[in-house]
RNA sequence: GCCGGUAUCGUCUAGGGGUCAGGACACGUGGUUCUCAGCCACGGGACCGGGGUUCGAAUCCCCGUACCGGUACCA
């Protein structure tokens, strides 16, 4: 089994392409087949260099590495059609030869006007076939003299064109719709339906995925097939991607691309996995599956023929299943460039930063959707805010009787008092004051205690957070972020806050970062 | 206009002549938790419409409707 994805480098990879390159890298890996990248560049107005290249980037993102093609190389390249164009010259005079092709010399304006005629009287809009009786010697002298023309395909009249498509079964056109498509352009680059089939047979694919917008176009490439005597390979069209309103997914629903979404901080796992289950399903009702399950449980026929819409809140929960799974090291080398464009972290971590992120970002990332979110995440380690703490109820309720009030109020008094304490010492000796006065108590009084000595006030477990404030400093204060420094002044004022709520809401406010 | 495709909760879907039409996301309620999130439990929510075929249709057939794609010297 050998599959292509065959995208035009004219921008981005948008996601309905991804999942059309995804569909076919999880066909290739279900069997042993091949995956093979090919770009379709004959369109020199719009392709660029940097398209291309990001789309590659973007594949290997995904984990959608190809076996053949640009790059990677191959037995049956060029992989690139700008550098197939003396094969598609060759093939184009095996048809003229053969009578299934021929040149046309109408204008673009004849085109158009003959066009026009067709759709007021009610008939399908095909090429009126008026160049199609030249004389070929007349045709050949013509071209010699130096007129411009295209190549057509004569299509056969009146009878029917049906492939077995695998994902809708068998579809039928009758080619009395279809006029004679163009194969060479008359500045002599291959167009689209001719480039396909030449590259498809050549390369020996056998089995064609892609986007429905395809559909209409494939018994044209059918025709072409028979005209070379060639077998065509087995189509698949993949119903599109929609947008919530049940448009064509464009800019103006959102992020489109790949590249957007791995900016915004999903995980390539996420990623792959979401656009999986749009249009497809593994049958039971499992749905967090990596990569290789998906290839292992992949089957083309249960593919749904109807289009889906793109759900981010889906992504997101996708993506937080990856986010929780992940291995530290691998969330912090994804993190980095977030944290590097918030200038927490700038240029390598040094090996103490990289192992205190280690220990933090873990803890972190299980409360965020997306890594983007995690810079935000961590500056709450550092920033405490007692007016927002005490106004939740049930904090101000425990801190309201009389033990917990005391448990502040001593501590409050050791701090205003003690020399130098380290953090670390600080916190100890919070934890051993909280449960000697209030026993049972004391889990609800780590959260005022834990915030003022840290600013933390997510979830980290404490072994968690010890560890962490000895490491902070690594962290420069000056891009931001408030180091521990900061946390004996932030604590004075969460005590006064207590032993005064009222004037303390107001009066530590200041404290704040 | 013409040709082709598609149609199950708001969304992604499972199923498929007789089911309480199942799951997930989102949503709502409650619980747990040092806030949020998370997690747990519970809940509301669907077979596009009309005709057939049949004892019986969401499922099969036809018609309609809606939506999508194509109708290019773009891919």
């Amino acid at each position: 089994m050998r599959v292509r994805f065959a995208p035009s480098p004219t921008g981005h990879l948008h996601v309905g392409n991804a999942r059309t390159a995804l569909f076919n890298f999880l066909l290739a890996r279900h069997g042993q087949g091949t995956f093979i990248l090919r770009i379709e560049d004959t369109d020199v107005e719009r392709s660029t260099r940097e398209s291309e290249l990001a789309i590659m980037d973007d594949l290997r993102w995904m984990g959608l590495t190809w076996d053949e093609g640009v790059e990677v190389g191959g037995l049956l390249g060029p992989y690139r059609q700008s550098e197939r164009l003396d094969l598609y010259a060759d093939y184009a005079r095996q048809l003229r030869k053969s009578g299934h092709g021929y040149y046309c010399f109408c204008s673009a304006e004849q085109l158009d006007a003959d066009r026009q005629r067709m759709v007021h009287a009610g008939l399908p809009p095909k090429y009126a076939g008026t160049c199609r009786s030249i004389p070929p010697a007349d045709a050949e002298a013509r071209v010699t003299s130096g007129e411009k023309a295209v190549l057509r395909l004569r299509v056969p009249q009146a009878r029917e064109v049906t492939f077995d498509d695998v994902v809708r079964g068998p579809v039928t056109f009758h080619t009395d719709v279809i006029g004679d498509p163009v194969l060479v352009r008359s500045d002599g680059m291959p167009a689209y339906n001719y480039a396909v089939v030449i590259d498809d047979a050549l390369m020996k694919v056998t089995h064609v995925v892609r986007g429905e917008d395809h559909i209409s176009n494939t018994p044209r490439q059918v025709l072409l097939y028979e005209a070379f005597g060639w077998e065509p390979p087995t189509f698949a069209h993949l119903s599109l991607v929609m947008g919530p309103d049940h448009t064509p997914l464009s800019k103006r629903h959102g992020a489109t691309s790949v590249a957007e979404f791995r900016a915004k901080g999903y995980l390539p796992e996420a990623l792959v996995n979401y656009l999986a289950l749009i249009g497809w399903s593994p049958g039971n009702e499992e749905e967090v599956l990596p990569l290789a399950e998906l290839a292992r449980r992949f089957e083309l026929s249960t593919v749904a023929h109807s289009a889906g819409v793109f759900d981010e809140d889906k992504l997101a929960w996708v993506n937080r299943h990856y986010l929780k799974a992940a291995a530290p090291a691998t969330l912090v080398d994804l993190s980095l460039p977030f944290l590097r464009n918030a200038s927490i972290v700038v240029g390598e971590p040094s090996p103490v930063t990289r192992d205190w992120l280690q220990t933090i970002v873990p803890a972190l990332a299980s409360s965020i959707d997306r890594l983007s979110q995690l810079p935000e995440r961590l500056r709450t380690v550092f920033a405490y805010d007692p007016v927002s703490t005490l106004a939740n109820d049930a904090i101000g309720r425990e801190m309201s009787e009389p033990g917990a009030r005391q448990v502040v109020a001593a501590l409050a008094a050791d701090l205003q008092t003690a020399p130098r304490l380290t953090d670390r010492d600080l916190f100890r000796a919070a934890a051993t004051r909280v449960k000697e006065k209030s026993g049972q108590k004391g889990k609800a009084l780590f959260h005022p205690i834990r915030v003022v000595l840290t600013g933390e006030a997510e979830g980290p477990e404490l072994d968690l957070l010890v560890p962490a404030i000895d490491r902070a400093t690594e962290l420069a204060p000056a891009r931001g972020l408030q180091s521990v420094t900061g946390c004996r002044e932030r604590a004075v004022a969460f005590a006064a806050a207590l032993q005064n709520p009222h004037e303390g809401t107001k009066g530590t406010k200041g404290t704040k970062s």
